[in-house]
DNA sequence: CCCTATCTATAACT
DNA sequence: AGTTATAGATAGGG
């Protein structure tokens, strides 16, 4: 909560923090390389876009990218004020939603002829796969069918917002982040239909 | 091409050919700064999650982040097997989609009463401006999810927008999408339905 | 749309 | 959940 997290996940950098020169384009001497023989850790590793075995690390993974798509989508939307909706259906069938899925589905259903069926002719195979990546001739109804993407933005906003009026003009002396709605409440922008 | 677009941003520079000493765990030296007075760029500046007024500048956005989301959602999905789908009314009313958003509704709809409205009881005012900008001095943390109601207006507060030109009340007198404003390649993880 | 320089999202740890 | 080092996404510019 007296967390200063501009960009959130590391507050004690804060690259934004440093002062762009508008024209100078000058390679900057890539600050201070903090000489140290023991990271603590190796970082973001990457990964293979593959399903993840280990229950646990899908879980987690789930939870931080269902997350980070639901900003995006908060943010596509508040950018270019495009209507968005999302759902996802975990594996355990547990549906998670962002924004009024309803209401879009709804124009959704209004605006395209039910029947019409982009991958209409196509077997659905509860396959493996990625469908995504292949053909559209060939796509099997199966990994994803889940998506009303949907709405909202603000997060960041907000939290900016909470800070301002709760200190008045005083916002730059306080943390940016006052409350710890940020990272990981678990359910302010999603619902969980079970 | 699936393999192509591994990383696709960064064909020349592939940080990701850099080997990664396993247990070493050693700072790097930072590589080698090119030291070049001139920047051909200024890089990828930080930008307001805000309404992006001018015409030109959104459409790339919504260009660009759309086929990130959906990219993102695609590998939500193979990573946790999850199914998701996506629907995304453009502010001139062209909906794309990502995954069987027919089957996904479907089920959806199977399981939710469509009646049910997860905001029902927060009717929030329609009215022009950033809702998310309000103060919030009455929003007590606990509360967040009231915002997050709140911020589904927005979406509202579109939607309506994209009603009004539809009935032939333009907002804007441009042409909804130049052609050449498609994303790299209308690739089959997106669907025009318009 | 291709490129860069940056900003962000996160995998692996703790 | 909270950190840290990186992989990955993208705002701007060409």
């Amino acid at each position: 909560m007296e967390e200063v997290r501009e960009t959130s996940l590391v507050p004690f950098l804060t690259p934004n923090d440093r002062l762009q020169k508008p024209n100078v384009l000058v390679t900057q001497p890539k600050k201070e390389i903090t000489t140290r023989t023991t990271k603590t850790t190796r970082g973001r590793q990457k990964i293979e876009i593959k399903e993840i075995k280990e229950e646990s690390k899908r879980q987690v993974t789930f939870s931080k990218r269902r997350r980070g798509l639901f900003k995006k989508s908060a943010e596509l939307s508040v950018l270019t004020g495009a209507k968005i909706a999302v759902i996802t259906f975990s594996r355990c069938g547990r549906i998670y939603r962002f924004g009024h899925v309803d209401t879009l589905i709804d124009k959704y259903l209004r605006k395209t002829p039910v029947t019409l069926d982009v991958y209409a002719g196509h077997d659905v195979a509860e396959e493996e796969g990625s469908w995504w990546e292949r053909p559209v001739e060939s796509v099997p109804e199966e990994e994803l069918e889940e998506y009303v993407a949907a709405m909202s933005v603000l997060r960041d906003n907000l939290g900016k917002r909470i800070n301002e009026m709760s200190n008045g003009r005083m916002l730059e002396s306080l943390p940016a982040w006052p409350i710890n709605m940020m990272p990981w409440k678990p359910t302010m922008d999603m619902q969980s239909l079970d």
